[in-house]
DNA sequence: AATGAATGAGTCTTCATTCAT
DNA sequence: TATGAATGAAGACTCATTCAT
C-alpha cells in the first residue's frame, strides 16, 4: 500500500470502525450519518468523500464482517480433524465473533439484507459465502442417512445468532452455549437412555 | 358485541391488520403512519382518533400478538401429555403461527423490544408472558441430570425465530421444520450409533 | 329563564367555566377545544353544538369577564365619594378580580385582543366598555392643571395589569398592592401641594 | 472578524432578525418556522443548520434582547448621577427600546417566561439580569421610610412594560411617556416634602 | 480532503372543525 | 343534545445527500 493511499485510509478505517459500532448497536436504519460523522470527529457532508452512500458504508462494513468472522473461523478450525469437533469450534468462534469480538461481524446479524431492499442481493451473497463453510462443516458430519442436514445447520445458525438477543456478557460463557448446542445435537439427552421409539 | 360497539371497532380492526402486517413485514422503523392509513383508506392524522401514538399501535399489535400466538399454542396443546410431544407440537404451533398464519405474532419475531426503547420493557414483559411457557414444557422434559434446560429452551425458540429469515412458503412444511429440530435434540443422530465416547 | 333555556345552559355555564379557567391558565392558542371539553366531561366534537367555534368561546368567556369585572367595581364603589378613594377601591377591585377571584376577568388580561387577530376589534370594544370607567375616575380626580389624564389611567392600569405576572397569592396582599399604587401618585399631584419645581 | 467568520454569521445574523421581529409582533407560538425561514428565504429544515430548535432560536434572541437593551440602559445613564433622573433616563431607555428601536428587547416583554414552560428558568434567568438594574436604580432614590421600593420598582417597569400594548408610535413621544411616568411618583416620595396627611 | 450551508422529501403529531347519526 | 369518526392543513423536526469552496 503506497503511503499515499494510506494517508487516505488513515480516516476510511476510524470511519468504517465507527460505522461498524453504530450499525451493530443501533441498526441501519436508527443510525445516522450524523451519528458516524461526530464519532470521527468528522462533518456529515465529509463522509461523502470517502463512501458515496450510507449504504456503500453498509456494504463496506458487511463485507469487513464477512471477512474477518471468515478469518476467526479459519484460525479455529486449524489442525482440527474430527467432524463434530470442528462443527462445535466453528460454532464458538461463530459465536465469539457476533457477541463479543467484531462488530463488522455483529452488524451481519443485527442488520439483515431485507433491512435494506437495495442491498438485499449483495448482502445475501456475503453471507453465503461465509455461511456456505457450515454447510461443508455439516457435511463432513457421520450422520445417520435420514437426517436433513440443511435443517441441521439452519437450526445450529439460527439458534447462534438469535444468541445476539438474548446473550449477556456476564453470564454463560460463549463456549459453554457452543458445546452445549452441539451436545444438544449430537448426543442422546433423554433421561433412561434409548428406550423410547419414534412412534407416534 | 353490541351494534354499537361493531360500529366502533369497524376501523380499529383493519388499522390493528393493517398495522400488524406492514410492522411484520418492514419492521417498526420503516414503517409509516402513512403507510398503515393508507392501507385503511385514512388520513394519517385520522389514525390518531383511534391510537395516541405509533408505539401505541405497536404495543396494541403486540398485544394481540401475543394473546394469538398463545392461543395457537393452547390449541396445539390440547389433549398432548407426553413431553416430548408437546414439546413438538408446541414448536410447531409457534412456528405455524410466526411463519404463516399471523402477522401479528411476526411482529413479536421481526420488532424486538430494544428497537423501540420506550417500549422496551412492555415488550419484553408481553413476550416473557408467552416465551415462559416454554420454561414449562421444557421443564417437563425427562432428560439427563447435567442438561442445561435454560440453554435447550434457547435454542430451540432462537432456531424457530431465526426461521422467519430463511423460511420460504414453498419449501419445507413448517410441521417437517417442527419435527426436525425436536428429533435434533431429541434422538442420537450419529451414523453408526453410540460409539463415540465424549472425551476430547 | 325558561326550565329548556336552564337545561341547556346546564352545560353551557360549566363550559365557559372551563374555558375561562384554562385561557386564564394558559392563553388562547395552547388551550386546546379538546383541553376544555375534557374538562367538562364532554367530547371535542360536542363544544361545537353551543358554541360555534373557539373564537366564539373567547368572545363569550370575555363578554362575561367584562361583565363580572364591572359589577365588582360597582360594588366596590359603593358609598364611595371621594375621588382618590374611589380610584383606590376601583384599583384594588380590578386587582381582586384579574388575580384572584375571576378566570373570566382574567382571560381579559391575559389575553391579549391582537392575540386573535379576527377578533381584534371585538375585544377592544368590550375591553373599553370596562376601562372608560377608569377614564371618569381618574376624571374626577383634583389634580394639577398640567397632569396628562391620559397617561396617568395609562400607567395605573398598565401596573396593575402587570401584576398578573409577577404576583404570587402568598406575597403581598392585593389590598396593599392597590394601597401603595394610589400612594405613589397620589399626594404629588393633589391641587395643593406643588413645593418642589420641576426644573432639572 | 475574519472573512471566514463573516461569512459563517452571513445568515445567522438575519436569521435572528427576523426571529427577533416575529416573536415581537406574534408571540413565540404563532410564530412558525416556516415564517421564520421564509422571510430569510430559506427552507425550514434548514434552520436547523443554525439552531437546534425553535426553542434554542427564541433564547438566542432573548439573550441578544436582554444584551441590547441593557447596553442601551448603559448608554442613557453615562454622566448622570441624580438618581431620579437616572431613574427617568432608565426608564425612557426601557421605553425606548421595547417599543421603538429593538425587536430584540420588545420579544423579552411580548414573550413571557411561562409561555415556553421548557424556557422557563433560563428566561427568566435572563430577564432578572436585566430588571435587577432598576432594583439598583430604585434603591438610590431619597425616599421616606415606609416607600415600598420593591412596589415602587415593579409599579414602574409594569407601568412601562404594558405600554407595549397601548402605544402606537403616532401618539406620545416615548420620552414625554417616561417623564409622566417619573414625575406622577417623584414628588410626593420625596423625603422633604410630605404636607399632607394619610387620613382617610 | 474536508467543510459550511443548504435542500427537499419525509417523519410523527396536533388541532379546530365537520357531519351523519 | 351529543357523539364517533374523520379531515386537512399545519406544526416542529430529521436526515441522506449535494456542492461550491
Amino acid at each position: 500500500m503506497s503511503s499515499a493511499a494510506q494517508r487516505t485510509n488513515n480516516r476510511v478505517v476510524p470511519l468504517l470502525d465507527a460505522a461498524a459500532s453504530q450499525f451493530a448497536a443501533k441498526g441501519y436504519r436508527e443510525t445516522t450519518i450524523r451519528d458516524i460523522a461526530k464519532a470521527v470527529d468528522m462533518l456529515p457532508g465529509s463522509v461523502y468523500y470517502h463512501f458515496a452512500s450510507k449504504q456503500a458504508l453498509l456494504l463496506a462494513v458487511y463485507e469487513e464482517g464477512v471477512s474477518r468472522i471468515g478469518s476467526h473461523l479459519d484460525k479455529a478450525l486449524a489442525g482440527e480433524s474430527d467432524a463434530w469437533r470442528r462443527l462445535r469450534k466453528a460454532t464458538e468462534a461463530h459465536l465469539e465473533t457476533i457477541l463479543d469480538q467484531s462488530d463488522y461481524a455483529s452488524v451481519m446479524i443485527r442488520v439483515l439484507p431485507h433491512h435494506v431492499p437495495d442491498l438485499e442481493s449483495d448482502l445475501i451473497k456475503l453471507r453465503s459465502k461465509y455461511e456456505d463453510r457450515f454447510v461443508e462443516l455439516v457435511a463432513a458430519l457421520p450422520l445417520q442417512e435420514h437426517v436433513d442436514r440443511r435443517l441441521l445447520r439452519l437450526m445450529l445458525l439460527g439458534a447462534s445468532n438469535w444468541a445476539q438477543i438474548w446473550y449477556r456478557t456476564d453470564s454463560t460463557p460463549v463456549q459453554d452455549i457452543a458445546t452445549a448446542f452441539i451436545d444438544f445435537l449430537r448426543l442422546p439427552m433423554a433421561a433412561e437412555s434409548g428406550v423410547e421409539s419414534n412412534n407416534e
